[in-house]
DNA sequence: TTGTTAATAGGAATTTTTATCATTAACTGA
DNA sequence: TCAGTTAATGATAAAAATTCCTATTAACAA
């Protein structure tokens, strides 16, 4: 695997989040610096480097994939009012696993959590807009 | 909300499967009782459904949205190979959402777990793969 | 029944993602 | 250092998934 500057910048980019973005904002980020960059190149490189393990993609609810910087194992939540997506980092028994295992026919091999619910900021808009 | 036959169709199709079809599936389905029937009938009354409550749609990896009539809350488990998916009925502490509340900014509504493993099926083709 | 209007079929348009391919540039080894 | 090899890129087309548009149909109310 070649280091190339375009793939550098990639990861760059998205490391200076904690957002975790779809590829196409980090197309945008990421045409800042290099504006002749494809769109096809973000999307293989995000790729590839979620397949080799350097960067997570999460398939949460919502229609695009999004990436995250942050390969330690964590949850997210996602506001259902504007779809951002936050870490969440709490521990949940890892014998959850093996519940999984033996309530099912799998090999299981991890879980991830999606909590649902309304951001700080769009739950402090509702509030004004009822007030209004 | 008119009770068209489309709409009853759509819902009888999903209840009579236990996997968890995405749109273009539950139309398959559909189109062998009602030949006529517009892809953009389904979408919209599976997203109708889905939005009174009547039916469950889950946002689990993979590209597509999946449907699901079981209303009750459960979990899934997603095969990475085939992209099947299946129910996991497993008890998990329901102070979870609290812990979440209590680490984040959120008004916190629910949660729902992604398990990710190799199914049966799967699983027993690539131990073939490997004896041939 | 008949009038009102929500819902449909069919197709077009959008959005998101992947594939294709000629050209470029990262690495290799002399 | 430099030329050869080839992985990777940019540009664009194509595919896949979803949403939108609109004339027509059919569900429901009166």
């Amino acid at each position: 695997m070649r280091l190339t500057t375009q793939r550098q910048i990639i990861l760059e980019e998205l490391q200076s989040v904690t957002s975790h973005p779809t590829a196409g904002e980090v197309y945008d980020m990421v045409r800042k610096r290099l504006p002749r960059i494809g769109l096809g190149t973000v999307y293989r490189n995000l790729e590839l480097m979620a397949n080799s393990g350097i960067i997570l993609k999460i398939e949460v609810g919502g229609t695009q994939k999004r990436f995250d910087a942050t390969t330690t194992p964590h949850h997210h939540i996602r506001c259902i009012q504007c779809e951002r997506v936050d870490d969440i980092n709490i521990e949940v028994a890892d014998d959850i696993n093996r519940l999984a295992a033996d309530s099912s026919q799998y090999k299981v091999l991890g879980h991830h959590i999606e909590f649902t619910g309304i951001c700080h900021d769009c739950s402090s808009m509702e509030r004004k807009e009822t007030i209004n």
